[in-house]
DNA sequence: CTACAATTGGATCGTCAAATCCAGTTTCAG
DNA sequence: CTGAAACTGGATTTGACGATCCAATTGTAG
């Protein structure tokens, strides 16, 4: 990963930090929710409880801004995610984890998507660093549903030949896929679809009990 | 499907209707590559070669413009995928459907995305309007896809008991998850293995041969 | 032909966002 | 304690964008 890290070498006092993480919060959530372009920096500055100089005494631009709100997303997913993919061990455990991303599209109806791929839709075509850095989101998330299918593998729940890199690459183009449509349709009929046809692949691939 | 019909009333002349087309064409193009937000409507008077009077003569404002856009593309997609889907009557039919979707993609190196997927992920969640006629493209292109599948359960492909309903959510979900994925990642890996996996469990669902 | 509606060109207005500037305050190393 | 660096407030500049306006031209129904 190389996206250099934009201005966080001026930043020294511990109050400095403060406020940068919480224009990054704020800068995250306003982008979720109105997008890149649709959030500006009056807006910005108004949500973080900051002034426009701070916004740019902490970060280039809103490029430079944007490339730590994707950090700041891909940080939070994964530590929502790595846990419940670090004790796959059953075909159940695979369920619940799907349960986990189903329910959390479901309460809010689909709205907002995956945080990562409206990012990715807005940014990847026209900012090469932020389609970099949405690129290594993507790999590390794949990768950490790869090694929970490896821990099935491990625990004789799926055959040794199982191409774990294969089917975590199918699972998270099915929980993108569902959210795109979720979005749409504000039901996570696809979602669930999606999930299940993939986990049903999977399931007709275990070892036999 | 409700939404109103915008400005084609007062439209009356060839020239006129020729004009109108022509703003539509040129603002998916622009749309599609920049995204609404970042389609202007000097850029707009630029690409279709028109004035400014004539794009708000046609049209009431962005909104209604974009709102014939997604029009616009949902009928050039399901104009696109139509025959592919009519004709499905075997297994190998459904994987040169898989094909035809994994070339495109890969021709233009995953950039781009689905022209309806980056709709909806900018739209359906600030524009109501938006949000159901794409919600209602979904519907259709899965109901494509489904009537495809049902064309493969009427040769004797499939198991007449196949949920046919699920797997077209199922394969479009695919497509969408692994289009934003080949949008980041500049492959069409994801894509391959979404579809793939997902034809293998269709496959495994068809009729002993 | 002719009157009226449809269409077109292009200047223009109001708004708002990104970014800059500078003066003032706070922090902290030595 | 003190001075330099970090931080902050807020006014300001610059430019672009959506939208409007009006005068001129073209198309066509009768």
């Amino acid at each position: 990963m190389s996206t250099q890290a934009a201005r966080q070498d001026t930043v020294s006092t511990r109050k400095g930090r403060a406020t940068r993480e919480r224009i990054v919060a704020a800068a995250a959530d306003l982008m979720y929710r109105h997008g890149v372009a649709g959030t500006s920096t009056p807006a910005l500055r108004d949500a973080a409880g900051v002034s426009s100089s701070q916004i740019y005494h902490y970060f280039e631009d809103k490029d430079d801004l944007t490339r730590s709100v994707i950090a700041f997303q891909t940080e939070a997913i994964l530590a929502h995610q790595a846990p419940l993919l670090a004790r796959l061990d059953s075909l159940d455990a695979l369920r619940a984890w799907r349960d986990v991303v189903v329910d959390a599209a479901r309460q809010q109806h689909g709205a907002g998507g995956c945080p990562l791929g409206s990012l990715s839709s807005e940014l990847s075509d026209h900012n090469p660093q932020a389609r970099e850095a949405l690129a290594a989101s993507f790999t590390a998330w794949a990768t950490a549903i790869r090694e929970g299918l490896l821990g099935m593998i491990a625990h004789g729940t799926l055959r040794p030949r199982t191409d774990s890199d294969r089917l975590a690459l199918a699972l998270l183009a099915a929980v993108q896929g569902g959210l795109v449509l979720a979005q749409a349709q504000r039901t996570t009929e696809a979602l669930e679809a999606a999930l299940d046809t993939v986990i049903a692949h999977i399931q007709e691939q275990a070892t036999p009990r």
